[in-house]
DNA sequence: TCCATTGTTCGAATTATTTCGAACCTTTTA
DNA sequence: TAAAAGGTTCGAAATAATTCGAACAATGGA
């Protein structure tokens, strides 16, 4: 049965705030944190502002967000389960999630 | 008399989230703003964590603080007195700052 | 007035990030 | 067990950000 890869994440110390504020720095990276602040997604499930990324440059962001800690990437199936790290990132960072999250900003 | 170049700054209601979010994002930006919590500054008494980087890249470093507008600086004499526009970014992006700055974190 | 102080700006070189196709890997379903 | 679904990884090309010297500008003091 193997299993699909368990992708590396940065433990809780090991989370770091600028490179946390700079995978929250881009507005499509931003926008999937906030896709996530009600629960847990499947990748498939979260949308980019452009629908024709290639599922290669979908990856690639989220990647910048799973090392930087913000997101966990977990196997599901044949899906990719994703989540706010939002225990880790407010022990650690306490009030930045909910100040980047709860931030309403047009430009994103 | 004249005076000094008029740096511009981006308005309150102008300021983006993820603009503010990349400027900190920086180890030495992010140092930077941490030395103007207490009050402004001029820039000579702005210290880089290596003293030996050029003017012009320190002047860099400012001009990304200030076009995001985390920071004002306007002309002192010959000097340059930076501070913090904490009363805008807490208006734009309330607590956001403070989660900021507050934030202990040994890799910056 | 001359000149040192304290910067900003420009342009070019370097470096980092992003983008995307192609190849590949699991899991699920037919 | 083959093939489709859903993603990751790799490498190369494009784009963006950083660095730094040189040239420039305004201020303040001798």
């Amino acid at each position: 049965m193997s299993s699909s890869p368990d992708l590396p994440h940065p433990e809780r110390s090991e989370l770091s705030l600028t490179t946390v504020l700079f995978a929250l720095s881009d507005p499509e990276r931003l926008a999937i944190a906030r896709q996530l602040v009600d629960g847990p997604l499947d990748m498939a499930e979260c949308h980019l502002s452009n629908p024709n990324v290639p599922k290669s440059t979908k990856s690639h962001l989220m990647k910048v967000l799973r090392t930087s800690g913000v997101v966990r990437n977990e196997a599901n199936g044949r899906a990719r389960r994703l989540s706010l790290r939002r225990e880790d990132l407010d022990a650690r960072f306490p009030g930045l999630l909910d100040a980047v999250l709860s931030a309403e900003d047009p430009k994103a």
